[in-house]
RNA sequence: GGCCCCGUCGUCUAGAGGCCUAGGACACGGCCCUUUCAAGGCCGCGACACGGGUUCGAAUCCCGUCGGGGUCACCA
């Protein structure tokens, strides 16, 4: 039997961190068995622009290099892959429940089911349904719609025994049925409810194995009664833990940013994201765009394998001691039995420390590659031969490829270039006497080269009797406007003579 | 509140009775390197929720307590 697995996002116009995280066990899972992963779409009909919503998680999908064998855009033999366009099969599904006395038509009104619910939870009994409004026969039905009632479908759950099924992460589990509410499966404007449409989906689709998060555990034994109820195989279950908010156990929401951002980590690595985006002229607001959605990392230049290793670590591990794994690897590692059962929190400074290995890994080339649109988007014009000597100095200091403007000045008209107060005190004015010096050892340095610049400024150091360091601190002010930066010597050298003595002079007045 | 799940350093985790004086990683602190910003090297800080059992021996097994979380919709 081949393994099929599937996510099935609902089109909310973003793509949340920890859903990806199921998605990716699923995907690995599939993977791993040579099976399939389906993309199903969990639209209901009176979803709006379910296009528009969709798009985002789609291009996350494939951003992320999880590619699906069948479902949304692709197609595939068990279609269609979109809920919306499954009424009347479920509806089929709906009868064959009703026909087997496993349903019932229920004419409680909203207000009557809430009632007794409230009733239960103040006198701390279980909430479960009276059926005082169930009709079973077409007089009952004739008699609640004499009333002006309209009927929702229930389901009859069994009233005694139990309900056993394995799940492969958290073993043997047993619930009575006893407490099982009777729910909506098909609610009186006719549509059908999420539990019936999963069940007949994993069905139709041939889903041998789900793997969820645990939110859904309390699911289980009803999706398991319906399975029973209309003779389907049941599936394999895998429950795993949700990823939980930052520094708490509570489930991760998208709802939640401004709680989120009061962690200083957290903080940290949003505002490194807001500062590229600004400058990449988006629009950002923290609801759209923050460490919780994987459009985030996209736009801010993050290295899609960084974040699927972090992912895969959140709640799994191979040895203990491992902490990277090529997709082949954690392909041919991966497994359920060594999926942890509690939950776990999202640490974006430890999914920070998984970029800086991945994108310091990339080669040159590659980095480049990755830079030029950063540039681009900016209004930067820049050769990429410029932008390879630049990147190539940045080094480590390059984390996201965003991080290039960091090194901006490189790319800016030597008109442009602003002269930092504070480096200027520290700098320029405390060093007016060399300044004359420094200007011709960059007017008369031959060949215009990094260890040539050195050895001068060495030589120069040598005979004022300074430090090279606080001679070269000053060359870089002078001429990029700024205290920080790699190598100076190298950034000298890079710009040339020219630019050099032109942003000197303009930067300088001697 | 009912039902269910979970509980090892701040965080992610290793650990399936003796290899545990509890290992690794991120973070954090210090030192070295460096008159920038980093990176790197070295050192350090730091946990078995608690209480009872079982056993020669328990982080590992059992019971209880406490704590945390999920779920109880005509949302998915």
């Amino acid at each position: 039997m081949t393994v099929r697995t599937r996510f099935a996002p609902s089109p909310t116009g973003y793509l949340h961190i920890g859903g990806v995280r199921t998605a990716l066990f699923n995907w690995l899972f599939a993977r791993k068995h040579g099976g399939q992963f389906i993309l199903r779409i969990d639209d209901t009909d009176q979803q709006r622009n379910v296009e528009a919503a969709l798009e985002p998680i789609l291009r996350g999908f494939r951003w992320l290099g999880l590619h699906w064998d069948e479902g949304a855009e692709v197609g595939g033999p068990h279609g269609p892959y979109y809920q919306s366009a499954k009424l009347p099969r479920y509806q089929e599904a709906v009868a064959q429940l009703l026909a087997a006395g496993c349903a019932y038509w229920d004419y409680a009104t909203p207000e009557e089911f809430k009632a007794e619910m409230e009733a239960a939870e103040r006198e701390k009994r279980p909430k479960i349904y009276s059926r005082r409004w169930m009709a079973e026969s077409p007089a009952e039905r004739a008699r609640f719609e004499a009333e002006g009632r309209v009927a929702s479908v229930r389901l009859k759950m069994p009233r005694e025994g139990v309900c056993r099924f394995f799940d492969q992460v958290r073993g043997e589990m047993a619930v009575e049925w006893a407490n099982e509410q009777d729910i909506v499966i098909q609610r009186s404007d006719g549509s059908v409810t999420y539990n019936l449409a999963n069940v007949v989906d994993d069905f139709d689709m041939k889903i041998t194995h789900v793997i969820r998060a645990e939110e859904h555990l309390s699911n289980t034994p009803r999706q398991i009664f319906m399975i029973e109820s209309l003779g389907y195989p049941r599936p394999h279950y895998a429950h795993v833990p949700f990823v939980a908010e930052p520094g708490s156990k509570n489930k991760l929401s998208k709802r939640k940013i401004g709680q989120y951002l009061k962690n200083p980590d957290f903080k940290k690595v949003y505002e490194h994201g807001q500062a590229i985006a600004e400058r990449l002229g988006l629009t950002i607001s923290p609801e759209t765009f923050n460490p919780v959605l994987v459009e985030f990392y996209e736009q801010v230049g993050f290295v899609p394998d960084a974040i699927v290793n972090y992912l895969l670590l959140l709640g799994w591990s191979w040895d203990g001691s491992t902490e990277f794994f090529t997709r082949e690897e954690m392909i041919d590692k991966f497994s359920l039995e060594r999926v942890n059962k509690a939950a776990a929190s999202l640490d974006v400074k430890k999914l920070w420390a998984f970029e800086e290995h991945y994108f310091a890994g990339l080669d040159l080339n590659e980095k480049v590659r990755r830079v030029m649109p950063f540039l681009h988007r900016a209004g930067l014009s820049a050769s990429e031969d410029l932008v390879r000597q630049v990147v190539a100095e940045a080094a480590h200091r390059l984390i996201v490829a965003g991080d290039i403007f960091n090194f901006d000045d490189f790319f800016l008209p030597d008109d442009a270039i602003r002269l930092e107060p504070k480096a200027k005190q520290k700098h320029l004015d405390a060093a007016r006497d060399v300044l004359p010096r420094l200007r011709q050892l960059l007017a008369s340095t031959e060949p215009f080269e990094a260890v040539r610049l050195k050895s001068q400024v060495e030589a120069l150091a040598r005979e004022l009797g300074v430090k090279p360091g606080a001679l070269s601190q000053t060359l870089r002010v002078a001429v990029t406007g700024k205290d920080v930066g790699f190598d100076a010597y190298a950034g000298l050298a890079i710009l040339g003579r020219e630019r050099c003595l032109r942003r000197f002079d303009r930067v300088v007045v001697l």
